[in-house]
RNA sequence: GCGCCUGUAGCUCAACUGGACAGAGCAACGGCCUUCUAAGCCGUAGGCUGAAGGUUCGAGUCCUUCCAGGCGUACCA
């Protein structure tokens, strides 16, 4: 159950915000005998062709007062003193909204004071939660592809927007680091490997190792066809049920397959020489590991490795078997009924004795718990496993964790590309690292290709590339809700035209070349005499911002801030071209657009590093 | 079969959780650089929101039934 509406969070607001609520607050009670709180007051942007910049809906309104919205709107308006409204100097009634019209040089004084002194705009009334969120969680057997660079994007932004809008957050790592994946990598190294280590081949060592793994696909795959052809069978003829059976039959005698089982039995059992070799390959992995994200500027407060954690998950399940909460069957197996939970009963460990994919989210769930009692615990995980994480929350609530409640995945949809899905076992999935390399060389194409001159030195230079590219990939990546599946056109995100990141980092770099060439500082309570229509347009987004932030926190969604900020960033442009700063028709005005030209770049710079995206002063 | 998710402009995506005439970008077409960075700005064109019913003063959004796609439904992770 949701026990807050989407509209009780205000970030921190201005003097003049919060007093144009609290005394429209009072209107409203006295003209209509309501009883509402400043938390009831939301305003949208007046569309344009209503006069008015504000507009406050009525409709919430004509339920309790039981009449038409327009009527409500009507009479507000008219026996509305603009006086009473600080920096208002007009209202309106059209179509079930009042609408404000905002007296410009009223408002910026106040509003720039707040967006250029407020030492965290973003923050909200409410008391600090905390969160550990769970992001990333790779696989020690290759490298991460697109698919995780979306999780990492995502993870850290979310992040960053829960902590920004004012709650305790703790960013974990998982690292899946055991299992028969990891020894299928780990059987063809130590087959065909000969010895080849990150020094010998010079290759990063999640590279080497997923090197390994697509080998033992494709030798798997070879096995396979051979399998088949001897038997004299076509598997593309076979029924469903029958390719199933003959899949069964087929592992049961693959030696690739015998062999890595028998590899994982191996490690279970702790064996010395392997548990080395494993030691090794995952040092390799996670020094790679460590180089993307930094690259990617992806962190962590706190990495978990199943290899520890999914002990804790069996001792779970031994004292609930005790307890009588799960059930032995009678091969051995252990299961927990979640009849009450309508689902159906869930294996928790093999018949064999090992453990399941699940038992280790039991037992990883509860350290985290025991490690930092958390008010919310966030797992941000692909939206295949929907199911897997409803059964994860049954589970523990089954297990009498009343906390399960506070457990929440945050699903995002799959990436594909434009010829279709990705396939990281065939080795086709575009390569995080490369994917940086290229979108960062077709950044410096860009630069080199204006015509505007910089005295950059190659360093300099390299860097700027960097910086677009970063911006082009996560830009794309987070323009789009998280549930949504998102298609990824190589081609498109090299493109720095459009809702893109350069697109944002060059507004900002605009900004910032004017503050540097005018040497602006900030005058606290200067008064404004500003009047343009576009420059209205920027105070009023300006306003949106901690509102924005605020509710991309509360739905885990940076892309509602994405959108904004290019909001912002294309009236800034309008601003740029259509009226001059530097060379203003006066002094005063000079420094006031430059005073606006500040909140802007600050709330920029704040927004995209929100996002993750670095904001380099110029390009 | 059952469950979950998704269908919005030619393409990629928005739409503050039920509110004003459904908005952007790309692609197309037409303008704007001797003027603070043209990676920019302005304009034109493009829609029966998959279909049909229903609830409501009001539906892209909620309900029902279809249609299409994706993902689950493992003693895989």
């Amino acid at each position: 159950m949701e026990t807050q509406s989407s509209s009780e969070r205000p970030g921190m607001e201005s003097n003049f915000q919060l007093k144009l609520r609290e005394e429209l607050t009072l209107l409203i009670n006295r003209t209509l005998t309501q009883n509402l709180t400043t938390a009831d007051i939301r305003f949208d942007r007046s569309p344009e062709e209503v006069s008015g910049d504000l507009a406050f809906g009525c409709f919430p309104l004509a339920k309790l007062a039981r009449r038409a919205p327009n009527q409500i709107a009507a009479q507000l308006a008219a026996q509305t003193d603009c006086a009473l409204l600080p920096g208002v100097t007009a209202v309106s009634a059209s179509g079930g909204y009042l609408n404000l019209t905002l007296d410009l040089s009223s408002w910026l004084p106040d509003t720039i004071d707040f967006l250029l002194s407020c030492e965290q705009p973003e923050k909200g009334s409410l008391p600090p939660r905390k969160v550990v969120i769970e992001y990333s969680s790779p696989n020690t057997n290759k490298p991460q592809h697109l698919g995780h660079v979306r999780n990492n994007v995502l993870g850290q932004a979310v992040a960053n927007l829960l902590s920004a809008a004012g709650d305790e957050v703790i960013r974990v790592n998982l690292i899946n680091d055991r299992g028969i994946h990891i020894c299928k990598s780990m059987l063809t190294w130590i087959k065909l490997g000969e010895g080849e280590t990150p020094e010998t081949t010079g290759e990063k060592g999640d590279h080497l190792v997923g090197r390994y793994y697509v080998r033992f696909e494709t030798e798997i795959k070879l096995e396979r066809k051979r399998f088949f052809a001897a038997a004299g069978i076509d598997p593309q003829q076979l029924a469903a049920d029958e390719l199933v059976k003959r899949e069964q039959d087929f592992l049961a005698q693959s030696s690739w397959q015998q062999e890595a089982e028998e590899l994982l039995l191996r490690w279970e059992a702790g064996d010395k020489e392997l548990l080395d070799i494993w030691r090794t390959m995952n040092s390799w992995v996670l020094a790679g590991f460590d180089q993307t994200y930094s690259r990617y500027g992806i962190t962590f407060d706190r990495t978990y490795f199943e290899s520890e954690t999914y002990l804790s998950g069996r001792n779970e399940i031994e004292s609930a078997l005790q307890a009588g909460l799960v059930q032995r069957r009678e091969d051995g197996s252990i299961w927990i009924s979640l009849a009450e939970e309508e689902l159906e009963d869930k294996l928790l460990q093999r018949s064999n004795g090992t453990s399941v994919y699940i038992t280790q989210d039991v037992g990883t769930a509860l350290q985290r718990y025991e490690d930092y009692h958390f008010d919310r615990l966030i797992y941000v995980v692909g939206n295949e496993q929907r199911y897997h994480f409803r059964v994860l929350i049954a589970i523990l609530r089954q297990l009498g964790h009343t906390w399960a409640d506070n457990l929440e995945h945050l699903a995002y949809g799959m990436v594909n590309l434009p010829e279709g899905k990705l396939k990281s076992r065939e080795g086709t999935a575009v390569d995080a690292d490369d994917l940086l390399q290229a979108v960062k060389q077709a950044a410096r194409q860009v630069m080199e290709a204006s015509n505007r001159r910089h005295d950059f030195s190659e360093q300099e230079a390299d860097q700027v590339a960097e910086a677009l590219g970063l911006g082009a990939i996560k830009y794309y990546l987070l323009r789009v809700s998280a549930n949504q599946d998102l298609q990824y056109d190589p081609e498109r995100s090299v493109d720095l035209n459009g809702t893109t990141g350069p697109y944002l980092q060059y507004a900002y770099s605009r900004m910032t070349s004017l503050l540097r060439k005018s040497a602006f500082n900030h005058q606290p309570q200067m008064t404004f005499e500003l009047d343009s229509a576009i420059e209205k347009e920027l105070l009023l987004k300006l306003l949106e911002y901690a509102g924005v932030v605020q509710l991309a926190a509360q739905q885990r969604n940076p892309s509602r801030l994405a959108q904004y900020l290019y909001e912002l960033a294309r009236i800034f442009n309008r601003f740029w071209h259509d009226l001059p700063v530097l060379k203003a028709e006066s002094s005063d005005i000079r420094e006031q657009r430059l005073a606006l030209t500040a909140a802007c770049q600050r709330i920029l710079q704040r927004g995209l590093h929100l996002l993750g995206i670095p904001t380099p002063e110029k390009i």
